[in-house]
DNA sequence: GGTGAATGTTATGAATTTGTAATGAAAAAG
DNA sequence: CTTTTTCATTACAAATTCATAACATTCACC
């Protein structure tokens, strides 16, 4: 099961492959302008993102601009060869032209999907990759050992990229989420990730808050 | 000569396939629901499963997610492309829609026989072999005897090698999946399979998660 | 720059988790 | 039915993790 964000102005369509694609088994969520897209890839981290290119706010090109490394299905109704051309060269993994069978739309996720998702379920920045599959953690492809709390902790990071994380935050998903320990605990097995993988720039201190890992 | 399980429910498709397969030389057994077609996977080791999809008991998809490395033939009355890519994506090696002319099944099964038999089936690490068909592990060139729980265990970390796996995946896999015991039961098996093998640092603990054979 | 509060760093012992060996019940073989 | 084998469970030993405390450093504000 993925998740699949849908980038669609037009409501009936959107909701007609959210529906296809739920029934195949993936969980899907939908945005119905540019703006709203981009912001929930970087806050959903969907698996996949299907993209119509004519949108209000941000043309689908744009965000695609603007993307790291979510796979992206680029849906248009135009038929140029230029606009294909574009939305390759972009970076996309497929692109379907409406109106299109939704059979084939989804015989294209499945396939994109495989695709990406038999490379391992992994995340990497810098000279680090974190395999969450064997739960290794590498640094310049050496193994860089870390304890279970502090791999639950480095997940959560970089689940949470780029937003301040406040220390309770952090023990309500880490630890027990009614754990009654102190805050400092945290700040304990952050120093530790940090000396392990040399993140000091990478895990930034939120005074008075908590932390950010930045990405 | 290979052997073949045929999971399905209707009685004479079922003795048909077989009496087909039987008649191109193959060993033929049969399972008419799914909790049985499950059960006989595990005891009987066949070396190719038709299984259809509509099963009482367990559904074929459901067999199919408890699998680690048994070819599979899938078979189903639904013409729907959406079960046809989620057979697949599940690892199925083809896929046949009824009615479907018996010849199509049986070169279907030819071809994915030819396809799996090729590659001789052993894996070797270090100085040893194991070989799946006959069941026999070898260290150094010499027969070392293991149980048939010892077996099954090693025969999933090594289908699972390099992830980290849990004691409830392990306990779903090798044991019955739906097995009461105690997790505890996990780490004796894996302490003797290190232990008769010498595989110490082959098989690592991953504290508080489980184990995770590296080769 | 000075001050108090917040965060970084290191060490230690209690608590948890895993390793090991033994035992008896259940299953399989004879 | 008897013997043998397999295997789950238990109890204890060894190893690992991690919360906490104590002290050092940094930060925000004046």
């Amino acid at each position: 099961m993925a998740k699949i964000l849908v980038v669609d102005d037009e409501h009936p369509i959107n909701t007609l492959i959210c529906k296809n694609l739920t029934l195949v088994g993936h969980k899907c969520i939908s945005a119905y302008d540019g703006i709203n897209g981009l912001d929930m890839i970087k806050t959903e981290h969907p698996d996949l993102v299907i993209l119509d290119v004519m949108l209000p706010g941000l043309s689908g090109f744009e965000i695609m601009r603007l993307l790291n490394s979510v796979p992206v299905i680029f849906v248009t109704a135009k038929t140029g060869l230029d606009d294909r051309l574009k939305g390759l060269s972009l970076g996309a993994d497929d692109y379907i032209v409406k109106p299109f069978e939704m059979a084939e739309l989804i015989a294209r996720v499945q396939a994109v999907l495989r695709r990406t998702q038999r490379d391992a379920n992994t995340f990497s920045f810098d000279d680090i990759v974190v395999d969450f599959d064997s739960r290794y953690v590498f640094k310049n492809g050496e193994n860089v050992f870390l304890t279970p709390k502090e791999f639950a902790l480095l997940e959560m990071l970089i689940t949470n990229r780029n937003l301040a994380l406040s220390r309770e935050k952090i023990l309500e998903r880490v630890w027990e989420y009614d754990y009654a320990g102190d805050t400092r605990t945290v700040d304990v097995h952050v120093q530790q990730i940090r000396h392990k993988l040399g993140l000091k720039d990478r895990i930034k201190t939120v005074f008075k808050v908590g932390y950010r890992f930045e990405v």
